[in-house]
DNA sequence: AAAAAGTATGTAAACGTTTACGGAACTTTT
DNA sequence: AAAAGTTCCGTAAACGTTTACATACTTTTT
């Protein structure tokens, strides 16, 4: 038997679907008899109400959405259980996507959440995005935006980013106190404006100590393991290879540890490598990862933190926020 | 400015609502001129039609659930995107759901997705979750339910399952081919089938290799690692302690992993590790961790493709599949 | 005994969209 | 010049739910 509506219970109990609804809201005004009736007839028929008529008819719907480049990647899923514990405890419910970092799927899914009337949206731009209108047009109907980790500048929206620059200089910085000379840094797509940020922090932190950064001990890769794999094994098989790599992700670490592995290079004292993020497996690892640290969890918080106060804020003007978090050294055994 | 309707644009142009539906939908009986100037407009005014009417209007919302247990778990991640880059080749969309192995929230979610009309669900069945009535009522309601990975007799669904059976027996048969003498097994929460089958296949390995498993080496713990961490450093300070542990998932050997490294125990001379996954950290530990492999995508892709034909089928007797991966032993370094 | 208050229910509109049906205003055919 | 066909558009109902308003009946108050 398909599903029941409303309209189906007032029928074969011959009231009117007012009725039925105040007894199922449980109104005062309905005769204690009539409600029994009715609660007794919908739970055995397993009434469920239709978040459809009901999202038409009022202007809320208590959703938000939420775009992530991949789910596949424990830092994003970290933030998506940040994000939905602090919505479902406000009674706000989550939708997740996954641009795969392809434009045309971001614009897509934006059109989707419009559609769907979500109340305010959170996203990490995909690295391929470089046209921003889908994002801005959020602003002119009013759904709040919030960004976290890869936000940029052109967009209109509440900002949970990382310092990335400080993050990129401690990397450096740790690197050159331990000794190292010829330090070199896998950057991520220089789309990104986190990674262009962990690339001056670093560059900083060398130039501070009077240390040059050759060309070719700088080079981007994508996020992807096999990527960061093969760019690794071409750095380490330079005729000078470095003894040193800041990676721009622990998942970048991997690649570079897989590499070191094949070319039976041993870590820390033939190379020193530093990630960013600090992946769980990091300390398991061998040898464990020295990581900067991102608050994920957190910053998933923070965001529908953010969301759900504009969301809920009565004043149309909430300002912009932007909410900057600190990048840690987790020091283990790999520099 | 809010959100715009079809009927603001037919206002604006003094046209009825009829007309600007099907200009949108380019429908051949419009003027050209008139379809023009509804496109122009829709598109200035960034019309993006209700999901909420026309879900409320058509059977189909083109929409199915999915409920995992955890996203932070590369496995069910990795399942996830299998069956959504299945759905969306046939032009459905995915809503991804959590229940955090909590019954209670399995429950809201199913009453969640019978309320958003999806069209059917996918679900990996949480670990405390003993009774069934919310999935069963899916099947009175016309809904297709498929279960992957952890599914239940009692529920009437498709099944896209490992033979888990094997998968332990292979497990248990490696390990005692490689000389081991004292084997342990950490098993997952019991009332999860298929815990109970690895368990039962490993048993059946030792018992194949008239060798005897003793009580005190088989253990239960969650899938969560500081739990497995605890279970193993029990495991491994007994005064006799195993030479070799097949754990019932990688999250678990990981756990291992980290118990022997603070014990100093050397994988895998003294102590050999075998896993179940094969999660794309494996190769990266070390030592490189043998296990038994499932291919999450694939399961994912499966559950997409046995579901969508069910809601596509026409015939409503479509016949319950059943579709039984086979683990394969992936050999590395841990034994 | 009339007025007021309270109780239980029904009516109807609204949310945004699609679509079957019908009709007016043309154009073409005979 | 009537008949037939074509082109373009409007009307209205339907989907499921909520809620302001109306209504009818009963009970209480004066």
């Amino acid at each position: 038997m398909p599903q029941v509506s409303i309209k189906d219970i007032a029928r074969m109990l011959n009231i009117s679907v007012a009725t039925v609804s105040r007894a199922l809201h449980d109104r005062y005004d309905v005769n204690p008899e009539t409600k029994r009736k009715v609660l007794e007839l919908a739970d055995r028929l397993n009434y469920r109400p239709s978040s459809h008529a009901i999202g038409l008819l009022k202007k809320r719907t208590h959703t938000i959405g939420l775009v992530v480049p991949e789910i596949d990647n424990q830092f994003f899923s970290e933030i998506i259980n940040g994000l939905e514990n602090v919505a479902y405890q406000q009674g706000y419910n989550v939708m997740i996507f996954q641009s795969q970092n392809i434009y045309e799927r971001e614009v897509k899914i934006i059109d989707q959440l419009i559609g769907a009337r979500v109340d305010g949206v959170a996203i990490s731009i995909g690295s391929s995005t470089q046209d921003f209108r889908h994002l801005n047009m959020l602003k002119d109907l009013d759904i709040p935006l919030a960004m976290f980790d890869r936000a940029n500048d052109q967009v209109y929206g509440h900002k949970i980013i990382n310092d990335n620059f400080e993050g990129g200089y401690k990397a450096g910085e740790f690197l050159i106190k331990s000794g190292r000379q010829r330090i070199a840094h896998i950057a991520g797509p220089s789309t990104l404006k986190l990674t262009r940020l962990r690339m001056q922090g670093f560059k900083a932190a060398l130039r501070d100590a009077q240390m040059e950064l050759r060309p070719e001990y700088l080079v981007h890769t994508t996020f992807r393991m096999e990527d960061s794999h093969q760019t690794a094994l071409n750095l380490l098989n330079l005729p000078e290879p470095p003894d040193a790599i800041f990676a721009v992700s622990d998942y970048v670490a991997l690649g570079v540890l897989k590499a070191a592995r094949e070319l039976n290079l041993h870590i820390p004292a033939e190379l020193a490598l530093i990630g960013f993020t600090n992946l769980a497996v990091g300390p398991l690892l061998e040898p464990p990862l020295t990581t900067i640290s991102q608050q994920s969890y957190e910053m998933g918080q923070e965001t529908a933190r953010i969301l759900l106060e504009n969301i809920e804020s009565p004043n149309k003007d909430f300002k912009l926020q932007t909410r900057i978090f600190k990048p840690e050294l987790v020091v283990r055994n790999s520099v």
